[in-house]
RNA sequence: UCCCCAUUAGCUCAGUCGGUAGAGCAGGUGACUGUUAAUCACCUUGUCCGUGGUUCGAGUCCGCGAAGGGGAGCCA
């Protein structure tokens, strides 16, 4: 049985099998303790056992990180500091954790557990983290299920780079030492899919193909950048939520991405609890209350314009000038939300300068309607725009950008027949649980993290 | 890619004015105890990131290099 449930709903006097890795051995003549932990709760079991014990000398010695298989009654315990505790009957060794087992009793730098990124799911401060991180997949999940949104596994091998979003990792079986040539140039018509390919940068163009014979879909995958970006935010792999609806608008847009996003606080706060106390009082002690604000409110909603006007009215010295065009920086976008808003805030409606292709141009010719969400101590968190469903100023704002029809016939097809409005968003996955749970750097929310210079493990 | 900070024991760090390195934790031994990252006593552990230079002498000062962290840009 799990830890989990044992100490949930155990009862005295009854017996129990669990098996676990060794967090810590007290050992006294009479008797030792060891806490176990299995990976399903934060706490570990508190095992009680006794020097009658034929295995107690070999108990005692037991080094962090050794795994166990212990049988025994569960009893109420005598001490405070736990309200069960295993009196153990017998106890197994699988393997005893020799002393150079790098995890000790004691707070480890981050820095130092990146390096043994194999073995950190097994300190608190992981095991909460991927914890969380498992639940915020099957809450998305369940978020778009109960909204009879399509999940779609859109294509992680792609032959586009489909808004300029960054550089491609190349896929290639092509001789890296004397690749074919064509006058001077790399033959990729001799490549595995004929043609140059590499990794998606995003699976928003394939959705829309998809929202435009599902109506509602949403994709969930692994995303790639191969942008030589050294940051605490920024990771080579990531995952990525993007929602896709036909016959929607920037207002629909906008209200999936609040009614989104307070759906995943309020889950998290609601069944991570143990976890999020946790988080709460280790890395950021305003973090539940910050998360359960965001669950409660109501977004607020801004144009771009009126973003502008408010920061060239700040009282706040900013290192990057304001004006009508620019692209909002993260100290005016925290500004806009912490300031201004003082809490979760769309900005809309943005210059189609700073926009990408596909965003859907508004009236008044010089805006496109997109959106970002933004919320205290972070900036931007979910961007999302109405895509651009008329055929004819679709291919024009390619022309004007440089972008060749060429490689997206298919997706300006989607544009011939049965065009609509649509509108989508995207979330980076690790931004989220950055969010929720107030880790500052995006190598500690990853299992194992793909940044320049580091593909280990 | 740019700017800044740091790199010393297994881990976290201190190291004064340039004079051949130290603490806590971990580990070992023992004691003690229904313990709670147990406690107490004693003990072990060093390519001071690498490299070149200045100097009688470099962990310490200077140059170059490497890897790390933070910030910025780009973005998710």
């Amino acid at each position: 049985m799990r830890i989990k449930q044992i100490l949930a709903q155990g009862r005295g006097g009854e017996e129990y099998a669990v098996s676990g890795w060794v967090r810590s051995v007290r050992a006294g003549k009479g008797v030792a303790f060891i806490v176990l932990n299995d990976g399903s709760c934060l706490g570990g079991i508190q095992i009680v056992v006794d020097s009658l014990l034929p295995s107690f000398p070999q108990i005692v010695r037991l080094g962090t990180g050794s795994s166990l298989a212990v049988a025994g009654t569960l009893v109420e315990s005598p001490a405070t500091g736990q309200r069960f505790e295993l009196a153990a009957a017998s106890v197994t060794i699988y393997q005893d954790a020799a002393l150079d087992y790098p995890l000790q009793k004691k707070r480890h730098s981050f820095e130092y557990l990146r390096t043994i990124a194999h073995l950190r799911p097994r300190t608190n401060t992981f095991g909460a983290l991927f914890r969380v991180r498992s639940f915020l997949a099957q809450a998305i999940h369940q978020f778009f299920a109960e909204r009879d949104f399509l999940c779609v596994h859109t294509p992680i091998i792609t032959a586009n780079d489909c808004e300029g979003a960054g550089e491609l990792f190349r896929v290639t079986t092509l001789d890296l030492a004397a690749p074919p040539r064509i006058k001077g140039e790399v033959d990729f018509s001799a490549d595995f899919f004929s043609r140059s390919t590499g990794l998606t940068v995003s699976g928003q163009l394939e959705g829309e193909l998809f929202a435009l014979a599902f109506s509602d879909i949403y994709t969930f995958g692994p995303t790639f950048r191969a942008e030589n970006s050294n940051t605490s935010r920024h990771a080579a792999e990531f995952w990525m939520i993007e929602p896709e609806m036909a016959f929607a608008d920037l207002a629909a847009d906008a209200a999936l991405a609040e009614e989104f996003f307070r759906y995943l606080c309020r889950r998290v706060l609601d069944e991570c609890g143990e976890d999020m106390e946790f988080f709460n009082s280790h890395m950021d002690t305003g973090l539940i209350q910050r998360i359960r604000k965001v669950a409660d409110s109501t977004f607020q909603v801004m144009e771009y314009g009126e973003a502008i006007v408010q920061l060239r009215r700040a009282k706040v010295p900013f290192v990057y000038p304001v004006a009508w065009g620019v692209d909002l920086q993260t100290e005016h976008e925290r500004y806009l939300t912490e300031q201004v808003a003082d809490g979760p805030l769309f900005v809309i409606n943005y210059p189609r300068e700073i926009k990408a292709f596909y965003m859907r141009g508004n009236d008044d010719g010089r805006t496109v309607a997109a959106m970002d969400l933004l919320v205290p101590k972070v900036g931007e968190i979910i961007g999302g725009s109405q895509r651009e469903e008329r055929s004819d100023l679709l291919r024009q704002r390619m022309a004007e950008m440089g972008i060749s029809e060429e490689g997206l016939w298919w997706y300006l097809d989607s544009r011939r027949w049965g065009s609509c409005p649509h509108a989508g968003f995207g979330l980076g996955f690790e931004r989220l649980i950055m969010y929720l749970t107030g880790m500052e750097n995006i190598r500690d929310v990853i299992p194992f993290p793909r940044t320049p210079r580091h593909a280990e493990f």
